[in-house]
DNA sequence: AATACTCGCAACCGCTAATAC
DNA sequence: CGTATTAGCGGTTGCGAGTAT
C-alpha cells in the first residue's frame, strides 16, 4: 500500500453484476495459482474485467474451497442467535465461530429468517420512555425499592438511581429483545436469560454509555 | 396461462480502520 | 505526523425463482 496511487475501482468498463461461470474459472485458476495478496491488482493480472473489491468479495463469498454451501442446521442457528444476542451485527465476528459459513450469508439468514422468527416469538424495542421505570421483580438483588432509570437522549446516556444503597451490583433481568443490546456498551451479557451487569459507583449513580 | 407479489440471495455501495509512504 | 490507499465490514439493493391470484 501507499500514497499516490489511483483509487481501487475504475468502474469504467468494467463488468457488473452476476459473475459468468468463465469469470468465476478465471478467478478460481489465478488465485489457485498465484493466491490473492493485492486485490487491487489481481483483476487486471487474472484478466478479469471487474474491480478488485468484486473479485474479493466474490471469492471470499462463494469461491473459496472451504465454502460450506446448503441450509443452516439447527445448531448452526442457534449460534448466531446467540453471537448476535452477544455480539450484535458484527457479522463477521459471528462468522469466525461458524467454519465454512461467511459473513454476507449469516447476514442474509439472519435478516431473512432469524429476525422473523424471533420477532414473532418477542417483543417490540423498548423505547427509553417505555425503560423509566424498572421494578424490584426485575431486578434479582435488590430490595423493596424501586429502580428508575433515567433516559437522555440529548447526551445519549442512561443514568439509573438507585435508592438502596448497599449493592455493589444489580443485575437487570429484561425479558428478551435482542436488538436492545446494541444500544449499551461496557455492560456484559449473558446469553440465557439476557442479563445486563452494571456496577454501581459510590454514588449509587450508574451510567451506561449509548453505543 | 398470464400477471402480480413475495422471498431469498448475490452483489454493490459507502464507510472506516489499518497501513504504507 | 498527516495523507493516501487498501482491505474489510455492514447496510442496502436488485434480480431471479417461486407462489398466489
Amino acid at each position: 500500500m501507499g500514497r499516490g496511487r489511483a483509487p481501487c475501482c475504475q468502474k469504467v468498463g468494467l463488468n457488473k453484476g452476476s459473475w459468468t461461470l468463465e469469470e468465476d474459472q478465471r478467478l478460481i485458476s489465478y488465485i489457485n495459482k498465484n493466491g490473492h495478496e493485492n486485490w487491487r491488482a489481481l483483476p487486471k493480472l487474472a484478466g478479469l474485467l471487474r474491480c478488485g473489491k468484486s473479485c474479493r468479495l466474490r471469492w471470499i463469498n462463494y469461491l473459496r474451497p472451504d465454502i460450506k454451501r446448503g441450509n443452516f442446521t439447527k445448531e448452526e442457528e442457534d449460534t448466531i442467535i446467540n453471537l448476535h444476542e452477544l455480539l450484535g451485527n458484527k457479522w463477521s465476528k459471528i462468522a469466525a465461530h461458524l467454519p465454512g459459513r461467511t459473513d454476507n450469508e449469516i447476514k442474509n439468514v439472519w435478516n431473512t429468517h432469524l429476525k422473523k422468527r424471533l420477532n414473532l416469538k418477542n417483543f417490540t424495542p423498548p423505547s427509553p420512555t417505555s425503560m423509566t421505570k424498572l421494578h424490584d421483580d426485575s431486578l434479582s438483588r435488590t430490595s423493596s425499592s424501586t429502580t428508575s432509570i433515567s433516559l437522555s437522549h440529548e447526551t445519549n446516556s442512561y443514568s439509573i438511581d438507585e435508592e438502596t444503597p448497599f449493592l455493589d451490583e444489580i443485575d437487570f433481568i429484561i425479558e428478551p429483545h435482542l436488538d436492545m443490546w446494541d444500544i449499551f456498551d461496557d455492560v456484559s451479557i449473558s446469553t440465557s436469560p439476557p442479563v445486563m451487569t452494571i456496577t454501581n459507583d459510590p454514588n449509587n449513580t450508574l451510567d451506561i454509555t449509548m453505543k
